[in-house]
RNA sequence: GGUCUCGUGGCCGAGUGGCUAGGCAGAGGUCUGCAAAACCUCGUACAGCGGUUCGAUUCCGCUCGAGACCUCCA
């Protein structure tokens, strides 16, 4: 099977490549995915709707694909008066559960918030807990190739060695000369030999509750590690994309390349992706500057940046209309915007499935497919292919108003592309995602008794009535529009 | 300080050496009992200053400004 060319910025290389599967028509991916100690924001929802892009798109153009995206459940060192105490470890104490519990807690919570952003679930979602035994084997294999040391306990990553043969800072373009120039005192510096090394297995202190045993004591294993001995198991030694967040270039992905390199003797990765932050005032959204907002908080309206709940959908609209290597700027307004377009879009939609052919067309739209395809396939530029399906939106309501004619096999081509585009590559649905399925049936089932009232009331020219009604609708956010064929209604949170 | 991005019309955001995306807001209009919704029409913007070029928003240099990473972060 042929596949098309599709084009990748790789980060590595800083420039678009041709994406060459390692083993067609398999693809391999594998994504960062969150540490669970607290709920996902908004910057959150930006790689896990990129990578769904790309597993979406990889998947249409008919590769068989391994998404694995991990769950970080044994934390990563805080490096602030806590002396290397895990976050995980921290949140537990301070609310008297058990690590696990926290863990579990945040997991669920997560899994509801990507199942409402209509995020796919990974092929595989491995846990950094359960992999404590491979991960401590690929510290064995490093130490016997001799890129790392034992001190106290503890195992570090020997830079030093390792760039003698490979290079430390081919993904980030720094120098061992430059991170020499920049290091801090940290727990555990006075270990190290140089300032670059970082910890393969870390010692654990008395009061730490998540240890293990290890051939070096108990401990726990270092902060970069989980994602190469993951990503081996499960896509093996040589795999094709790893993404993540722009924010892990450096220092993460940079160890994770060293580490692959030190345990197999060569990259592991062929592809690095990294979608950009969300920023917020033109600042990063991000925990440790404290300025970020739940998904919750979006979807119930409940923080007080935001002056309204918004729709998941609108949220994943939002991400999609910009490109991932941009950054995304949130503001009530753009977000707004960002639902009313979307709904514009999905409304076009309904109007499609009504729209009728003639054989003596006025418009061609034959072309649009592969305008949404070429978009996608230059490095997954979802903003110009929604463009080009809103370009559709116009040639649509231009038919449905009888101003333009269609042929059939351009309807059904059109039809075929919304589907395609709109609903399996973007994952855009109208459904409402506020109600469960039961209250969603009841409230319609109301609305049409409801709406047949006032039906009745405009008929006598009742006005009152009528207009008493709309309003009250309007004030449970549910919104009355009157057409040529009699009111439909939708819900406006 | 080091490494690196970016600066597009009121807002969000694509893109390109010449043919000047798209969405939202705004203005006008169609429809309507009114309104809303829906639909139609309308905006030559690319930080500043130089340079290269027949021609630059797009290439180069400088200035100013914003941001990211260098420490956990998506």
């Amino acid at each position: 099977m042929a596949f098309p060319e599709l084009h990748i910025y790789n980060s590595l290389s800083r420039k678009k490549e041709v994406f060459t599967p390692l083993n067609p028509p398999f693809a391999g991916l594998y994504v960062c995915g969150p540490t669970v100690y607290g709920d996902a924001h908004l910057g959150h929802a930006r790689p896990a709707v990129t990578f769904d892009l790309v597993f979406r798109f990889l998947k249409h153009l008919g590769f068989k694909v391994r998404y694995v995206r991990n769950i970080t459940d044994v934390g990563h060192l805080e490096n602030d008066a806590d002396e290397g105490e895990d976050k995980i470890a921290k949140k537990a104490r301070l609310e008297q559960l058990e690590p696990m519990e926290v863990v579990q807690y945040y997991t669920d919570r997560y899994h509801q918030d990507m199942d409402r952003l209509n995020v796919l679930k990974p092929s595989i979602e491995p846990r950094a807990s359960g992999h404590i035994i491979e991960q401590i084997e690929m510290v064995k294999t490093i130490l016997d190739a001799g890129f790392a040391y034992v001190v106290n306990g503890s195992v570090y990553f020997d830079v030093t060695s390792y760039h003698e043969k490979y290079h430390y800072g081919k993904l980030s373009g720094r120098s061992l000369e430059d991170m020499m120039a920049g290091s801090r005192e940290l727990d555990g510096q006075q270990e190290k030999k140089h300032p670059a090394d970082f910890a393969l297995w870390k010692k654990a202190l008395p009061g730490h509750i998540m240890r293990w045993p290890s051939p070096w004591g108990e401990g726990f294993p270092g902060w970069h590690l989980e994602c190469s001995a993951m990503s081996a198991k499960y896509l093996g030694q040589s795999f094709d994309i790893h993404g993540g967040g722009m924010d892990l270039l450096f220092p993460h992905h940079e160890c994770e390349i060293a580490q692959s390199n030190a345990a197999f003797g060569h990259d592991a990765v062929k592809y690095w992706m990294h979608n950009n932050m969300i920023t917020i005032n033109g600042q990063k959204m991000g925990k440790s500057l404290g300025n970020f907002i739940t998904l919750r908080e979006f979807f119930d309206g409940s923080h007080k940046a935001l002056t309204g709940a918004y729709q998941a959908m609108t949220i994943r609209f939002f991400i999609l209309q910009a490109h991932y290597r941009s950054t995304l700027d949130f503001s009530n307004e753009a977000l707004e915007a960002a639902g009313k377009g979307l709904r514009r879009l999905l409304h076009a939609m309904d109007t499609l499935k009504n729209l009728e052919g003639s054989d003596t067309p006025t418009v061609d739209v034959s072309g649009l497919p592969q305008l949404c395809r070429n978009a996608m396939l230059d490095d997954f530029n979802s903003p110009v292919a929604i463009a080009h399906l809103f370009d559709a939106v116009k040639t649509i309501n231009a038919v449905n108003d009888g101003k333009e004619r269609i042929s059939k096999s351009d309807l059904e081509i059109l039809r075929n592309c919304f589907d395609t585009f709109v609903t399996d590559i973007f994952g855009l649905t109208g459904k409402d995602d506020q109600a469960g399925d039961n209250a969603t049936g009841v409230i319609s089932g109301l609305m049409e008794i409801i709406l047949e009232l006032r039906r009745q009331a405009r008929q006598n020219k009742d006005w009152e009535t009528s207009d008493k009604l709309r309003d009250a609708l309007q004030k449970l956010n549910i919104l009355v529009k009157d057409g040529k064929d009699g009111a439909s209604w939708e819900m406006t949170n």
